[in-house]
RNA sequence: GGAGGGGUACCGAAGUGGCCGUAACGGGGUCGACUCGAAAUCGACUUGGCGGUGCGAGCCGCCACGUGGGUUCGAAUCCCACCCCCUCCGCCA
């Protein structure tokens, strides 16, 4: 959510903003809105601080046995007139609600222009796709070959876009798992957390997913419950409404979570294999820093994240999301894309994204400036480090053997007892 | 699921219709005094949001005692609904 202060004084700023990003949501009456807002809410606090003095009155009046009757009969008129001023502001302020929640945040000036995925520019890329002397099979095969992964089974049980690990392949994910979270908890200095797997709607408003995206979230039925489509919603929401000394900043968080999301719309969508599905897992980095920092703070934790793949040797380059596909709460998000043979293109493996102070407003986020004494509003960050199915694809991939193996790379062998391939039973 | 207790500031806690919300009392914190320095002691200051006004330090007002309604001239206090926490019982990994 922006500041409506801002948007308020700056209107011309947010529709270019808005422009920018293709998108659609009008400001057409938000001025107006807003003045005749004020307008009430100034008139009912005048009739209220009149009420507040005369009650004062009475009540010294009565102390000292006195008549109070004709001023308790002039403030119940006053009392009727507040509750007339009242009564339209909850419409007003609904709709001034509903408008603010719908307008995305402003994209950072160093976000390029563009309309779709298409006009995202690659930043940098790292390692050479590896060269096969055999045709590539995708995880599919490999897993099915493997005995490692049952996608039939898996829609037995569940349905489509569940996916079912056995033996090796439940052991690499695990695997993946605990070296990444050790990672970030060891060299990169993230706290690890392990979070609750479903979120009130309090904290999803908070990190943004609702109102507007219900469609894409599992709602446990009966309850206030929904399940989390990224650590980022219950992590985020660790510090909600909370005022941080500014010297415990920043604040770095890293939690393992299975994800959970409805896919809603993406029909027909990357069907095969486990790159899609309703349930995958991930290792999330989220951070909380002061505003001046969170640029940097972005820098870093996409490193952080790169990081992961660096060590397992997986090839991936690193794209700017341009305005047109940026996430509603981003200001500025790196894709890091991961190399996935069987496509022969590039696959994003993590989102990195800064959201300055657009879910703290939401969140109450804020931490007292040391120097001021002032209370400020924090920038929150977040991004995979990384998904872990998505890793799977692209060890499986990238590792095939011409023999139908799987070579493991060499960091994740102490974590898989020492297995150095993955070879059918 | 049943029974009971509770949610007030940074923490503990008092307050049961006006004299109580920058909110008693205790603790903590910050600054100052005393001291060679410290401890002890003494003093001052320590919630957040919204709105108006001003170039500004500021000034003025409104709101907030878990949340949302209601009663009343006036609600932390009375009524209704909901949420959360604690204790005991039941069930349970």
């Amino acid at each position: 959510m922006l500041d409506a202060k801002f948007v308020r004084d700056n209107i011309q700023v947010v529709e270019e903003a808005l422009c920018r990003r293709r998108s659609k949501v009008a400001l057409d009456g938000f001025v107006a809105l807003d003045r005749k807002r004020r307008d009430l809410v100034v008139k009912a606090e005048e009739l209220r601080a009149e009420r507040n003095a005369a009650s004062e009155e009475i009540g010294r009046l009565r102390r000292e046995k006195k008549d109070a009757s004709s001023l308790m009969e002039k403030m119940k008129e006053v009392g009727a007139r507040i509750k007339e001023m009242e009564a339209g502001l909850p419409e007003l302020e609904g709709r001034m609600e509903e408008a603010m929640l719908s307008i995305p945040n402003i994209p950072d000036p160093s976000v390029p222009e563009g309309a779709g995925e298409e006009d995202n520019p690659t930043v940098r890329t790292w390692g050479t796709p590896p060269p096969f002397s055999f045709p590539v099979r995708d995880h599919v095969d490999i897993g099915a070959d493997l005995g490692i992964l049952d996608f039939e089974r898996a829609a037995k049980i569940a349905g489509a876009r569940f996916c079912l690990s056995m033996g090796a392949g439940a052991l690499l994910e695990r695997a993946l798992i605990n070296f990444m979270l050790d990672v970030h908890t060891r060299e990169h200095g993230y706290l690890e957390v392990l979070p609750p797997f479903m979120a009130n709607s309090a904290s999803f408003f908070g990190t943004g997913q609702l109102p507007k995206f219900e469609e894409d979230l599992f709602k446990v039925a009966g309850t206030d419950y929904y399940l989390v489509p990224t650590a980022e919603v219950p992590v985020t929401n660790i510090v909600r409404d909370e005022i941080l000394p500014g010297e415990r900043l920043p604040l770095k968080m890293t939690a393992y979570t299975p994800c959970f999301r409805a896919e809603a719309g993406s029909y027909g969508k990357d069907v095969r294999g486990m790159i899609r599905q309703h349930q995958f897992n991930k290792v999330e980095l989220v951070k909380v820093c002061r505003p001046e920092e969170s640029g940097a703070e972005l820098e870093s934790l996409t490193a952080d994240a790169e990081d992961i793949l660096k060590k397992l040797g997986l090839p991936y380059r690193v794209v700017t999301l341009c305005t047109g596909d940026m996430g509603f709460s981003s200001a500025k998000t790196y894709d890091i894309e991961v190399w996935v043979p069987s496509q022969n293109r590039y696959r994003e493996i993590s989102s990195c994204s800064n959201f300055t102070d657009f879910q703290a407003r939401r969140a109450k986020i804020r931490f007292r400036d040391s120097a001021t004494g002032k209370t400020r509003l924090a920038h929150t960050l977040n991004g995979s480090g990384l998904a872990a199915g998505r890793t799977v694809v692209a060890v499986l991939e990238n590792f095939q053997q011409a023999d139908g193996s799987v070579v493991v790379p060499e960091v994740l062998r102490p974590y898989m007892g020492g297995m150095e391939r993955i070879t059918r039973r």
